[in-house]
DNA sequence: TATTTCGTAACTATTATTATTACATGAAAA
DNA sequence: TTTTCATGTAATAATAATAGTTACGAAATA
C-alpha cells in the first residue's frame, strides 16, 4: 500500500540534497528514491516554480536547494506540490439535489475540513532543519550502536 | 475525482432506509446511490457483521436498520467498513534502512496520526439521528421556499 | 563540437477501485 | 411444491489514477 507518497519522497530527496555541497542530478535522485529520473524532474518542477530549488543543465548541472533549511517547512513543500488531496474519501456527488446527501456531505465536510486544517498547521511547524537535525541524531545513535558492538 | 466515497455512500443509504418503514432492496439502494446492487451488498455486508443492519432474503426481504438512529455514530460506520485508510499519502518505504527516510517518516507519522485521531473523534460525535435531523430541517426549509414562491 | 543534463510530450504499465456476470442459497408467495 | 424474489459470493471485466518509459529537444559546459 504505497499511495501518493510524493510528499515523503520529496522530503527524502531534499534532505539528501542538503547533505551534499554540489547539485544532484535527476539520475542520482532517482536511484536514491528508487524511481525514474523523469518522475524526479516532473516532481521537482513544482518545487522549482515555488523557488524552493533551482535546476541547472549541462555539465555540473542538477538540483540545488535554493533556501536555507530553516526557512522551508513541510507545508511549503505540500503547497509547492499543488496541495494534493490529503484524504482518501471525498463526498458523494451522485445526486447533488438530494437533501439526504446534502446533510451527509455537510457533516463530513465539517469533520474533514477541521482535520485538514490541523494537519496543514502541523506541517507548517516542521522545517527541513528539524528533519535534518533528527537525521543527524539518528546517525549519531547509529554510529554509537556500531561502536558498542565493536 | 471521486475516490473511495463508501462512507458517504453508506450514510446516504442508511438515512434513506431510516425514512422508510420496510426493508429496502439492494436494487432500490443501488438506484438511489447510482451504483450496482452487488456493490451495495458487498458494502452493506460489513455493516451487517457489525450488527448495524440486518438483511433478509426472498419476498419482502432487503436491508433494515438494526439499531436506533441515536445509537449509531459515523465512527461506528467507519469501523464497520473496516477502518479504511483516511489519508491519501503514505510513507515512503523505498529504503527502510535509510536514516533520512526514517526521519521523514517519523515527522509525517506524527502529524498524520494526530489528524487521524481528531477526525475519528469527530466522527464519533455525530449520530445518524443528528444527520436525520439535519435532513428534516433542510426539507422543511425546502418546502417553505417552495410555498413562498407560490 | 561532443557530452551532459534538464524539459517535456506522448505513450505504456501498473494498481486500486468499481462494475458486471453468473450462479448458488434461502425465504415467501402462488 | 413450484415459482418468484432477494441476498451471498466468487470470478471476471472495466475504469481511473498513478507511476514508469521512451524519445527527442534545448541549454550549458568541457
Amino acid at each position: 500500500m504505497k499511495r501518493n507518497s510524493r510528499l515523503s519522497a520529496v522530503l527524502h530527496a531534499l534532505l539528501h540534497m542538503a547533505e551534499r555541497d554540489r547539485p544532484m542530478t535527476s539520475d542520482e535522485l532517482a536511484v536514491c528514491l528508487q524511481t525514474n529520473p523523469v518522475v524526479v524532474r516532473r516532481t521537482m518542477a513544482g518545487l522549482r516554480e515555488a523557488a524552493l530549488v533551482t535546476s541547472g543543465r549541462g555539465h555540473g548541472g542538477g538540483w540545488t536547494l535554493a533556501r536555507p533549511l530553516e526557512d522551508v517547512t513541510m507545508r511549503d513543500i505540500y503547497a509547492a506540490l499543488g496541495e494534493p488531496m490529503l484524504f482518501q474519501m471525498g463526498n458523494a456527488t451522485e445526486s447533488p439535489g438530494c437533501l439526504v446527501e446534502q446533510a451527509v456531505n455537510h457533516a463530513l465536510d465539517d469533520a474533514f475540513r477541521d482535520a485538514e486544517a490541523m494537519l496543514i498547521a502541523r506541517l507548517g511547524e516542521v522545517t527541513l532543519a528539524t528533519l535534518a537535525d533528527d537525521f543527524k541524531r539518528r546517525f549519531a545513535e547509529h554510529r554509537a550502536a556500531l561502536k558498542q558492538r565493536g
